[in-house]
DNA sequence: CTATAGGTACTTTTT
DNA sequence: GTACCTATAG
C-alpha cells in the first residue's frame, strides 16, 4: 500500500505545502532557513514528481552536496514509495562531480575521455610540484621574466624553483570553477602569463595520464553535454545546497535541465534548495550570487522563476534562534528573512571565557560528562556535538575527550584514507587494478623499500614519462625498461612486476566470479595476498593501528560493491524513442578501479559504528555539520583569529569576514536546545609562535544574550522544563543540590582520573570498582553510563591511566592548568611520553573495534606501559591535509 | 647509490 | 608534533 502524497501533504505548513505541490513544468526556487524543514521539502517534492507527476526515476536529477545526503533521501523516500513500483535508486542523484564521472564513463568517447579515472588531491599536487621541479633553465628564466608571477612566489629558492605548486593548484582550480578551459585561458587576452604556461603544462600532463582532476569532472562533463544531447531525456533537475554551487555547477545545471528539444514541457524544469545565509564555501569558489543568477538567466528567456522563502524554525529554541539572527543580521546587504521559532520553551545560551584551548576542552568535556550523567540519559552522548572552525582544534578537545574517557567520533574525518599504510595499500590495489596508472607505479615500486634508490627511480620516471601509454601500459614498459638497469635493481623490479601480474591474476579470477560466499572469499584471500607478498605487512604489522586500518579498508573492498552502469538511461531520438544506436562506452573498468574511483569521489560506506545510535559525541568541522542538528552544540574557539579566522581578518575584506560570519551562523543553528560557546583570551602558546586573542568580534557586544553558567540545572523548575523539551518525564526522587554538589566534588574529577583527589577526600579507586553493575550511588540513582564506563576502564588497567594533566575539582571549579605534578617535560622527541599524541589519533579516533570502551584507553596505556627504550611508533601520520 | 639521523618550517574550510 | 629537506654514515 503506497503512502498516498496526500498523507505526505498532511504533516507540512502551509509554505512547506506550496513548494511541494508548485508544478513540475517550471522553476522554482526554495530558500529554506536552517532548521525549516529543507530535507522534508526537498524529499517531499521529489515524491511528488514521481508520484503526482509521473515522470519516471530516471528522468529525475537530484543533486546533493555529500554522498550522504544522497542515501538519507533514498532511505527517506522508500517507505513513501512503497508499494509502487517506483526505484527510488534509479534516480540519477549523487554530488555534481559523481554524476558528472558517471556521465563520462558512459559517453566519453564522444568526449575522447575513454579510459580516464580520477586524479585525486595527492596525484594532481604531484603532477603539479613535479612540473614545477622539472622546468629547465630555459623555462625558469622564462617564467621569472613574465609579469604578474609574484603571486606564485614563495620568497624562497628550493626544489620548485621559487614558485608554489599549491598556489598554482588553487588558482588553476579558480579557473576551472568558472568554466575557463587552459585553451579558453591561453587566448584570453587578461590571462596572466604565468599562470597560463603552468596551467597549460599541468592539463597536457593530466592527459598523458588518462587522468581527470575533481574539476575537469565537472568541466569535460559540461562540455559534453552542451555538445551531445546525452541527457535529453531528464524531466526535473533538484539541486540541494544550492548556495554552495560554483559558476560551472550552475552551468551545468543548466545543461542538465535543457531537457528534450521537441517537447518544451520538458524543458528547463528546476527545484533548487539552499540559504544564502549558509554560504560556507566561497573559498571553493562557491557563490551565493547564483541565486540572482539564475532568476536573471531565466527570466532573459522568459520564463518566470517563482520564490518561495520558508522561515518557521522547527529546530532550534527562541534564545538560541535569536542569538543566530542577531549575528547574521551584522552583515550588511543581507536579503533579510526572519526566522521563528516553534519551540516555546528555552534557555539562554553559555558563554565562556578561556585562557587556552586546553581549558576550553577540559570546560567541554566537564559539561558533557555533567550532561550525560543526568538521570534517565535526558542527554546522551550521541546527542551531543563539538564544533570547531578547524580541524586541527580537535586535537586539544579529542586529547581531553581521551581523558574523561568520552566516546566520541569525527564527522567526515576524511584522515583515515590519508593515512601512510592505507595509502600505501590503495595504491597496490591501483596499480592492479590499471596497468596504465604510472603514479601508483612509481609509489609502488620502492615502498616497502626494495633497494631501489631515489636516483634509480628518477631514472624510472623520466624513462616511463617517454613511453607512450596509448602504446605500452606503465606494467610492459616498466618490464622492458628493467633490462636496462644494472643487476640489482634489475632484480628488484622484476620481482616487483612478477608480483603485480600474481596478484592481477588473482583479482581476474576474482572478477570472473559470481557474487556469492566464494566470490568474498577470493577478494579476501586476494586482498590479503596482496598485503603480505608486497611487504606491506612486514612494514606495518609492528604497529597494531597500521594492522587495524589495513583491515578496515579491506573490509570496505569487501563491502563494494559498483554501480551498474549498465543501467545508465539511454538518451532520446528526435521522436522521443530510446537511442536506438546507444553510443556508450563499454563498462571496462576493472573492479579495483571502480573501487579508488569511488573512494576518490568520497562514495565509500560511512562506518556503521560511527552512525546515529552508536551514542557518541560527534566532533566536526563547521563544515562538516551542515545540514545536521543536535540537542546540544558546544562551540570552542569562538576567538578572534579562529572565528573569524586569522587569514580573514589579515585579508581585510569584508566579504571574507561575512563568510566567517556565516560560518559561525551555521555553528549556531546546528543545535536545537543547548548552546555553549567559549573563546579564549590570552595568549595561545603554539610551537612556532605566540597569538594574542580575544572574544569573537560577533559576540563581543552581545553578553546579554549569553549566561556564563547553565542555568537550566540550576533550580528543580527550569530542569523540569528541560526534561520536558527532551520529551523526557522527569524523574522522582532525584536532588539537584546533591547532584550539583556530588558533581562537583566527586564524580568528574574521578572520570578526569583524579585518583589523588580521590583519596584525599578518602576514596580509594577500588570502593568505586565494584562487581554489581549498577550500584545504588549515595546520589539517589546510578551515575550509569558514565560512572559505570569509567569503572569499567579502571577496573581493567587503573594504574595505566595518565595522573599528569588532572586538575583539583573545588567548590568553584577552576580550568586554570593543573596544579598537580606534570608529566615530566619531554627533552626528546623520542621519548615515550611525545608520542602521547600519536597515539591519541592513531588509536582513539580511529580504533573503532573496540567499542564498549570510551576510545583513549589502549593509547594511554601503551604509553605507561611501554618498556622503557622502546621507539615510539615510526609513523602516524597527521591528520591535517597534505602539502 | 641508498638509508637514516637530525635539522627546519609550518596549521582554513572540501567535492 | 609532523612533513619536508639536507648532511652523513653505510
Amino acid at each position: 500500500m503506497s503512502m498516498d502524497i496526500s498523507t505526505v501533504l498532511q504533516s507540512l505548513n502551509e509554505k512547506q505545502k506550496e513548494s511541494v505541490i508548485s508544478p513540475s513544468n517550471g522553476r522554482l526556487q526554495i530558500v529554506a532557513g536552517p532548521g525549516t524543514g529543507k530535507t522534508k521539502v526537498l524529499i517531499s517534492r521529489v515524491a511528488k514528481l514521481l508520484l503526482v507527476d509521473n515522470i519516471e526515476p530516471y528522468q529525475l536529477i537530484v543533486t546533493t552536496f555529500t554522498k550522504k545526503a544522497a542515501n538519507e533521501m533514498i532511505e527517506r523516500l522508500t517507505p513513501i514509495l512503497k508499494g509502487t513500483s517506483i526505484d527510488p535508486t534509479k534516480i540519477l542523484m549523487g554530488t555534481f562531480h559523481s554524476i558528472c564521472y558517471r556521465i563520462i564513463r558512459r559517453y566519453g568517447m564522444k568526449a575522447d575521455l575513454s579510459n580516464y579515472t580520477i586524479a585525486d588531491e595527492r596525484d594532481s599536487n604531484q603532477i603539479l610540484s613535479d612540473i614545477l621541479k622539472n622546468l629547465n633553465n630555459e623555462e625558469i628564466d622564462h617564467l621569472d621574466s613574465l609579469d604578474g608571477n609574484e603571486m606564485f612566489k614563495t620568497g624562497k629558492d628550493g626544489k620548485y624553483h621559487g614558485y608554489d605548486p599549491k598556489v598554482f593548484k588553487r588558482q588553476i582550480s579558480k579557473l576551472k570553477s568558472s568554466g575557463i578551459t587552459y585553451k579558453k585561458y591561453l587566448t584570453a587576452p587578461s590571462s596572466n602569463k604565468c599562470l597560463r604556461f603552468i596551467y597549460e603544462k599541468y592539463q597536457l600532463q593530466l592527459k598523458k595520464e588518462f587522468l581527470l582532476d575533481f574539476d575537469d569532472c565537472l568541466l569535460e562533463c559540461y562540455d559534453l553535454i552542451s555538445k551531445y544531447p546525452v541527457l535529453n531525456f531528464v524531466q526535473h533537475v533538484l539541486v540541494d545546497e544550492f548556495q554552495d554551487t560554483n559558476e560551472i555547477q550552475l552551468r551545468l545545471m543548466y545543461e542538465f535541465a535543457r531537457g528534450h528539444p521537441t517537447n518544451p514541457l520538458f524543458q528547463n524544469n528546476l527545484t533548487i534548495v539552499g540559504d544564502p545565509d549558509q554560504s560556507i564555501y566561497g573559498f571553493r569558489d562557491a557563490q551565493s550570487a547564483n541565486f540572482k543568477k539564475m532568476k536573471k538567466y531565466y527570466e532573459s528567456k522568459n520564463l518566470p522563476v517563482s520564490v518561495i522563502t520558508l522561515d518557521e524554525n522547527y529546530r532550534s529554541t527562541k534564545d538560541i534562534l535569536s542569538i543566530s539572527e542577531t549575528i547574521m543580521r551584522q552583515q550588511k546587504d543581507r536579503v533579510t528573512k526572519q526566522l521563528s521559532s516553534q519551540i516555546e520553551n528555552s534557555f539562554k545560551p553559555v558563554h565562556k571565557t578561556c585562557n587556552s584551548s586546553k581549558q576550553e576542552a577540559r570546560w567541554i568535556a566537564y559539561q558533557i560528562t555533567y550532561l550525560t550523567s543526568l538521570p534517565d540519559s535526558v542527554v546522551r552522548y550521541q546527542d551531543i556535538s563539538i564544533l570547531v572552525r578547524a580541524a586541527y582544534q580537535t586535537r586539544a578537545i579529542e586529547n581531553e575527550l581521551v581523558k574523561c574517557r568520552i566516546p566520541y567520533f569525527m564527522i567526515r574525518g576524511k584522515a583515515f584514507w590519508d593515512r601512510k599504510e592505507v595509502v600505501a595499500m590503495l595504491d597496490y590495489l591501483r596499480v592492479i587494478g590499471n596497468p596504465l596508472d604510472r603514479i601508483a607505479y612509481l609509489r609502488t615500486i620502492n615502498f616497502p623499500k626494495r633497494g631501489i634508490g631515489e636516483k634509480t627511480l628518477e631514472d624510472l620516471a623520466k624513462r616511463l614519462e617517454a613511453v607512450d601509454l596509448n602504446s605500452y601500459n606503465s606494467h610492459d614498459a616498466l618490464k622492458i625498461i628493467a633490462e636496462q638497469l644494472s643487476n640489482k635493481n634489475q632484480k628488484s623490479l622484476l620481482s616487483y612486476l612478477e608480483f603485480i601480474e600474481d596478484a592481477r591474476i588473482k583479482m581476474i579470477e576474482v572478477e570472473t566470479m559470481d557474487l556469492g560466499e566464494e566470490r568474498e572469499r577470493l577478494l579476501d584471500e586476494f586482498f590479503d595476498f596482496v598485503y603480505v607478498k608486497s611487504g606491506l605487512k612486514d612494514q606495518f604489522k609492528k604497529e597494531e593501528s597500521h594492522e587495524q586500518n589495513i583491515m578496515e579498508v579491506k573490509k570496505q573492498l569487501l563491502e563494494f560493491s559498483p554501480r551498474d552502469e549498465d543501467e545508465f538511461p539511454v538518451y532520446l531520438n528526435d521522436q522521443g524513442q530510446p537511442s536506438q544506436v546507444p553510443e556508450m562506452e563499454e563498462d571496462n573498468q576493472s573492479f579495483l578501479s571502480k573501487f579508488i574511483v569511488s573512494l576518490g569521489l568520497f562514495e565509500h560506506s560511512e562506518d556503521k559504528e560511527d552512525e546515529q545510535g552508536s551514542n557518541k559525541v560527534s566532533l566536526s568541522t563547521i563544515h562538516g555539520s551542515k545540514g545536521l542538528e543536535w540537542p546540544v552544540v558546544l562551540i570552542p574557539g569562538v576567538s578572534e583569529g579562529l572565528l573569524p579566522a586569522s587569514f580573514a581578518i589579515k585579508s581585510g575584506g569584508e566579504e571574507e569576514i561575512d563568510e566567517e560570519r556565516r560560518c559561525f551562523y551555521v555553528a549556531t543553528t546546528r543545535a536545537k536546545t543547548l548552546l555553549y560557546l567559549t573563546s579564549c583570551v590570552e595568549e595561545e602558546k603554539s610551537w612556532y609562535n605566540n597569538k594574542p586573542s580575544s572574544v569573537s568580534r560577533f559576540i563581543s557586544n552581545l553578553d546579554h544574550k549569553f549566561t556564563k553558567t547553565q542555568k537550566c540545572f540550576s533550580d528543580w523548575e527550569t530542569l523540569k522544563s528541560f526534561y520536558c523539551i527532551r520529551g523526557k518525564a522527569h524523574p522522582n526522587s532525584f536532588d539537584l543540590h546533591i547532584f550539583n554538589k556530588g558533581y562537583k566534588e566527586q564524580l568528574f574529577p574521578f572520570l578526569t582520573g583524579d585518583l589523588q583527589r580521590i583519596e584525599t577526600m578518602n576514596y580509594k579507586p577500588q570502593d568505586f570498582i565494584v562487581h554489581n553493575p549498577e550500584p545504588k550511588s549515595e546520589f539517589g540513582f546510578g551515575f550509569s553510563s558514565s560512572l559505570s564506563k569509567a569503572r569499567y576502564a579502571l577496573s581493567k588497567d587503573r594504574y595505566a591511566y595518565d595522573l599528569g594533566d588532572s586538575e583539583p575539582a573545588t567548590e568553584e571549579i577552576d580550568f586554570s592548568e593543573p596544579k598537580f605534578p606534570k608529566r615530566a617535560p619531554m627533552s626528546s622527541n623520542k621519548a615515550p611520553g611525545s608520542s602521547y599524541i600519536k597515539n591519541l589519533y592513531a588509536g582513539a579516533a580511529f580504533k573503532k573495534h573496540k567499542p564498549s570502551m570510551a576510545p583513549a584507553y589502549n593509547p594511554v596505556k601503551i604509553n605507561s606501559l611501554a618498556p622503557k627504550g622502546k621507539k615510539a611508533p615510526a609513523y602516524i601520520p597527521d591528520r591535517r591535509k597534505k602539502a
